[in-house]
DNA sequence: GAGCACTGC
């Protein structure tokens, strides 16, 4: 058995102990920077429980749950205690800490529900923020309801800890704190750049380019595994097939002398081929991270999930394609951009990391030095980028009203507070003070957007349906998708097969309802993985958010809404003519108080079909007031139904349901190379209507949703909300009604709008980016 | 006809 006490005095912060608890007991921030496998994450809290017995209880956030399970268990391991005793963790789902517990990994996010709960903190004597370079949402904020605490609570020790060396920027957020540095253990990694690349030229290649320097390595250096860092689950695959093909060449001219010569390592001829991206079933995922058979060399193409979530033993080699997929979200038109970007500096040095784990590597990176020197230093972090909805709301909570004045470490962009602001008073939540409403106090009890949380509580309240509505929103809260896509490669017969499976579980009204067959079935065969995997849906996916219901329905007691089945209708059916009838009634739920709950949180999500085209075109409500208001600055958008929905042609090959269609609603929209809705259900218009937001836009203007008493005036508030990046026929468009010109004739415009708003988007994703 | 990565009392 392993002596853990003597492993623990091996590690480099060791000789720092004294010094670090020293630090600790004089200042009140402190700033320590500690490379990978310096132990920073497991010894330093045990110094402060060893060491400081006048310390009550140090919570340490991860921004990570496994990450924060299995610290936790080392660290009760060499604590010599169970877990859940003196240490533990908690993350939603699993909470294994007790009244003894004095030291408690957590994730961020747990520990920014606690600062609603209680803004003082007072169960902690340390709060230390692990990972921070990684600048997560939960972090960020986290950064400013500390600094605020501290000065409450002067007494509360405060740890940011970080593996980048260019941490000045939180010693300055915290009062030019002292900054500790503990060398790391990381073996030094060799750079190469590839000098006549560069990275603007290399964006259309960089799969085929990364594939060809995967294959070099593999023929030309000595053994060791290879990590190929590239966008998404396309490329990958796609790579993962050009290596491979470029293999079989190579074994099949074995005996050719040339391509021996090649080899300089001669025990490692063969390889292993593996993709890595989040989506991949846990299964297929699992070989990458056992050890290459002896002669074999692993090669694995990874999304970003190798960067930080997951590490690979064995890397010796890391391909920088130099590139990632990056979301950002656009406050003008409410789109998730999902663009494809190249990466900063920081996540290249992060990248070239992952080579030197547990022996000297190197890193090949696409591109020229020059192009890396011209990347930018960092990352711009999550709060920029990020719609700032439940943030808002939860800082209202907390009762700082004045958001736009809040210490963030890195300000997000007046835009986003206004939009997050302006939505939550269109959904109740705040009032024309920027107050939270007792609504608003329900929204923030659900750990899930202030959209989804409008509709539970509405179902609950209005429309009697809040069991169905649980069950949906359970699962739409995920992202996962609820069915899966069989991959062309598997035949036409199995992409039909899973058609028609999901076709039959499909509702004609939508996704919504199809989430409700779908569950229900679920549930009628015993949620049986095996069922899932027949009928093509996402195992995972129920599973999880069987879950999330369960914590909603605590949640709902808790707040005394009640739980309300839906009502039951008749629907008569057209059955088969067996003996000449061909009529049978069916009780079913009746899907309209469902729709008309989720129109209450996502009413400025809808849009209505072109006649006889796939395009749908976004709707806002203000048209009927004729004023124009923030929000309708996406009006002429295009968007497209995900092929997965229910409505989407793909279920319905006589396309019968698909020309039904005319106005929709929908839970969300990304942008990649065209708009994308996902969660999309028929509605009919006088709902949106008739119902009680529909009214709020109108008395929008006059608020002060900030809440910071009349230091903006109404007119530089609507300056502010007026979305000036629009053109202006854009604008002027969006005030006339769709009821003028031929449809022929909006179309065109449509058309023609839809290309300025891509640009758009696409360049102020861009835009936000350089900025920062 | 489409899927970067995380997370939540």
């Amino acid at each position: 058995m392993p002596d853990l006490a003597q492993d623990r005095m091996l590690l480099p912060t060791y000789e720092f102990k004294q010094d670090l608890i020293d630090a600790i007991r004089e200042h009140a921030f402190l700033v320590i920077i500690g490379e990978t496998g310096s132990g920073k994450t497991t010894q330093i809290p045990q110094y402060i429980l060893e060491e400081m017995p006048e310390i009550k209880k140090i919570g340490v956030t991860q921004p990570r749950r496994i990450a924060a399970i299995t610290v936790s268990k080392r660290v009760s391991e060499e604590q010599v205690t169970s877990l859940g005793k003196e240490v533990g963790y908690t993350i939603r789902f699993d909470d294994r800490t007790s009244s003894t517990t004095r030291l408690k990994y957590m994730t961020d996010g747990i520990l920014l529900r606690e600062a609603v709960q209680d803004p003082m903190l007072n169960q902690y004597s340390v709060v230390i923020v692990d990972e921070a370079h990684e600048r997560t949402l939960e972090t960020d904020v986290l950064f400013g309801l500390l600094k605020q605490t501290h000065r409450l609570r002067p007494d509360l020790k405060i740890l940011v800890m970080s593996a980048t060396l260019d941490v000045e920027k939180f010693s300055d957020f915290f009062d030019e704190c002292p900054i500790f540095e503990i060398p790391g253990r990381t073996f030094p990694v060799q750079i190469v750049h590839h000098q006549s690349m560069k990275i603007q030229s290399l964006k259309s290649n960089f799969v085929s380019t990364a594939v060809e320097t995967a294959f070099y390595i593999h023929t030309t250096e000595k053994s060791g595994d290879i990590l190929v860092f590239l966008t998404g689950q396309a490329d990958i695959e796609r790579a993962c097939q050009e290596f491979g093909d470029k293999c079989k060449e190579l074994n099949y001219s074995r005996d050719v002398k040339y391509y021996e010569a090649e080899y300089r390592d001669d025990d490692v001829r063969d390889v292993a081929i593996y993709p890595l991206y989040a989506s991949l079933e846990t299964m297929e995922q699992r070989a990458v991270f056992e050890p290459a058979r002896p002669g074999k060399r692993k090669v694995v193409f990874a999304t970003n999930v190798a960067q930080t979530s997951v590490t690979i033993p064995g890397i010796k080699y890391v391909v920088d394609s130099g590139f990632v997929k990056e979301k950002s979200y656009d406050p003008n038109t409410g789109m998730d951009a999902l663009l494809v970007t190249s990466i900063s500096q920081a996540a290249a040095t992060q990248r070239a990391g992952r080579a030197g784990r547990t022996a000297p590597g190197k890193a090949y990176r696409l591109y020229s030095s020059d192009s890396y020197d011209h990347m930018p230093p960092d990352t711009v972090p999550e709060i920029q980028r990020s719609s700032l909805l439940s943030t808002v709301l939860a800082l209202k909570r907390m009762n700082i009203v004045d958001i736009l004045h809040f210490e963030f470490i890195d300000k997000p962009d007046e835009t986003l507070v206004m939009k997050a602001l302006t939505q939550l008073f269109l959904l109740g939540a705040i009032d024309h003070n920027g107050v939270i409403t007792d609504l608003g106090k329900q929204m923030n009890s659900f750990p899930l957007s202030p959209y989804l949380s409008r509709v539970i509580v509405s179902s609950a309240i209005e429309h009697e349906c809040s069991e169905e509505v649980l069950t949906i929103a359970s699962v739409l809260a995920g992202d996962h998708d609820l069915f899966r896509a069989p991959s062309p490669r598997q035949g036409e017969d199995v992409v039909a097969e899973a058609e028609k499976c999901k076709l039959k579980l499909a509702h004609h009204t939508g996704d919504h309802m199809t989430v409700l067959n779908v569950w229900r079935t679920w549930r009628d065969n015993d949620e049986s993985k095996r069922w899932s995997r027949d009928n093509w849906v996402n195992h995972k996916a129920l599973v999880t958010a069987k879950s999330v219901r369960s914590q909603l329905i605590d949640i709902m007691k808790d707040l005394k809404l009640p739980l309300v089945r839906a009502r039951r209708i008749e629907i008569e059916k057209s059955g088969r003519k067996k003996d000449g009838r061909s009529r049978e009634t069916v009780r079913e739920v009746d899907a309209v108080p469902i729709l008309k709950s989720f129109l209450t949180g996502y009413y400025t999500n809808v849009a209505n079909k072109a006649t006889g085209r796939s395009v749908f075109s976004h709707y806002s409500p203000d048209q009927h007031f004729g004023e124009k208001t923030s929000h309708s600055s996406s009006a002429l958008v295009a968007l497209h139904l995900h092929p997965l929905c229910a409505l989407s042609d793909m279920f319905d090959r006589n396309k019968t349901k698909y020309s039904q269609i005319d106005w929709v609603m929908y839970m969300q929209v990304t942008y990649t190379n065209k708009a994308v809705m996902k969660g999309v259900s028929k509605i009919l218009l006088d709902w949106v209507r008739s119902g009680k937001g529909h009214e709020r836009i109108r008395q929008l203007a006059s608020a002060n949703l900030n809440g910071e008493s009349a230091k903006i005036t109404s007119k530089k508030r609507k300056q502010l909300l007026a979305d000036d990046s629009t053109p202006a026929s854009s604008a002027e468009s969006s005030d006339t009604d769709a009821g003028t010109g031929t449809d022929a004739e909006l179309e065109e415009d449509r058309k023609r709008l839809r290309k300025l708003e891509i640009d758009k988007i696409r360049e102020r994703a861009l835009a936000r980016r350089n900025l920062n």
